[in-house]
DNA sequence: AGCGATCTTTGCGCTATAGCAAACATGGTG
DNA sequence: CACCATGTTTGCTATAGCGCAAAGATCGCT
């Protein structure tokens, strides 16, 4: 990540010794670089994204810290320069459910295009993060003026809606094993990081996140995992997973018949 | 609905009494009323969507047809005049899920606004509807005209998004008598009609179908729905519910302690 | 290095729900 | 009006997954 840590407040900008013009042109080109990155704004020219990196708070959060909490009007859209962040929503019967993780280049809080909209879900740092948040209403007003931004942001939400679709169906039709190979699968494609051992799953995941993702409780997870640590699929400590075998854990998400696992 | 009932052929036009271009202008207004009251079209003037009336094709499908096939490319926003609808997804490992009814006034098939896209559900007609097509093109070019528009199609997607958002936390923390007892009160808000013995689920309504809602089985159901009747909560047949104590359905979805049946 | 907090494992019993099979009900149709 | 297709009920059995409790592992901190 080439892009310039700051801490927060906008007033050290003039606490360096550049002069301010500098800075500022400076600051706005990295931004655009991330912005450019998020497909949310893949289609625009960077000019065109200009009003939005100068509209642009940069902030960041340690590790613990809420990004958003739930039913809280919703202002700003996030855009993820560096770190990792988990997406959680409360019910009112008090259960937890973890909808996904947000890492560099992603985005979420798409909400706040909306006026008068709440935040139907929390986001929590899991690691030191730097965000980007752009403010809703000028999101909104520049969609008046940049066809192709409100083509993205519906691009975006279809695949919010057709990615949850999916879930909903995989949630009522199978089994929780294979639930949880797909949850990890799918965490492999976004967070994996390939290793000699395997694909290290590069998020701090406890039994009790995968038990959230996948609609079921942390000792089925543990059961789960140990089983597939026996059969040498993985390898699993705390709140760490490497899968071995993506093959393997792929024909348990899929329910291919033979694992086949000469 | 005031709206003219036409057989899907345009050509029959030319066979009425009255000038044809009386007939245009007749069905204009009719198509801009039901278009109007549309909520992704509510924001616009009428002006407005004469463009969209212009380009709907009006079609009419029998009970049990098609109006929709999954996976095939989305070409038409469905907006419907009259009738039920259904929405289901079928997965690869062949299990259905049915997720959500679509009845006069309501859109589906928003999909069809990106380029490329393929509908990632089938829509089956449950009784005689009439539909209006819209062409997928034809609102994705309108929206850089129309600011509006594009919000209303963000508008619309956000709120699927929450929707679905809750029903995979629903689904992943709820039993099933809750997540059955939720359907029901969905269904009766969205297609139910009051009557002297209660709300009448105003749609054929099987077993099965709660089965695929809530993500169980039929038998499961019937022996809910039995328990119930003995409760004389409900009032059910074949393909058919009624809700006598709408209170204690309610109850029973929102989990609380005493259904307090004096 | 040792301590406490947090996470993980696993044995055990239990319940909710799946799923078959067979009888039963219902409504449309000739 | 009787038949048939289609939907529904219910007994029975099987089992996946829940959830407690207690022991064990791991990590960060001082």
């Amino acid at each position: 990540m080439h892009w310039i840590i700051r801490l927060g407040k906008s007033e050290q900008r003039s606490y360096t010794s550049l002069n301010p013009k500098e800075i500022i042109v400076k600051q706005q080109l990295d931004y655009l670089d991330l912005l450019k990155s998020v497909s949310l704004f893949s289609d625009l020219k960077k000019a065109e994204l200009l009003p939005v990196a100068q509209a642009a708070i940069e902030k960041c959060f340690h590790a613990g810290e809420f990004l958003i909490r739930q039913d809280e009007p919703a202002e700003y859209l996030f855009v993820v320069g560096s770190g990792n962040i988990k997406l959680t929503q409360l019910s009112s019967g008090g259960d937890q459910f973890l909808l996904c993780y947000v890492t560099s280049g992603e985005m979420f809080g798409s909400i706040a295009i909306l006026q008068n909209a709440a935040y139907p879900v929390s986001a929590e740092a899991l690691t030191y993060c730097q965000v980007l948040l752009l403010p809703g209403s000028v999101i909104r007003h520049l969609m008046s003026e940049i066809p192709q931004l409100a083509m993205g942001v519906i691009r975006h939400l279809a695949g919010r809606v057709q990615s949850l679709q999916r879930q909903l169906q995989e949630l009522s039709a199978e089994r929780v094993e294979q639930r949880v190979a797909r949850a990890l699968t799918r965490l492999a494609s976004q967070v994996g990081l390939r290793t000699e051992q395997g694909i290290l799953i590069n998020v701090a995941l406890s039994r009790q996140d995968l038990a959230e993702m996948t609609g079921t409780t942390l000792y089925t997870v543990s059961r789960i995992l140990s089983g597939w640590e026996k059969r040498a699929l993985i390898d699993a400590g705390r709140e760490r997973v490497v899968i071995k075998k993506p093959h393997g854990i792929v024909a348990i998400a899929e329910d291919l018949p033979a694992p086949r696992s000469k």
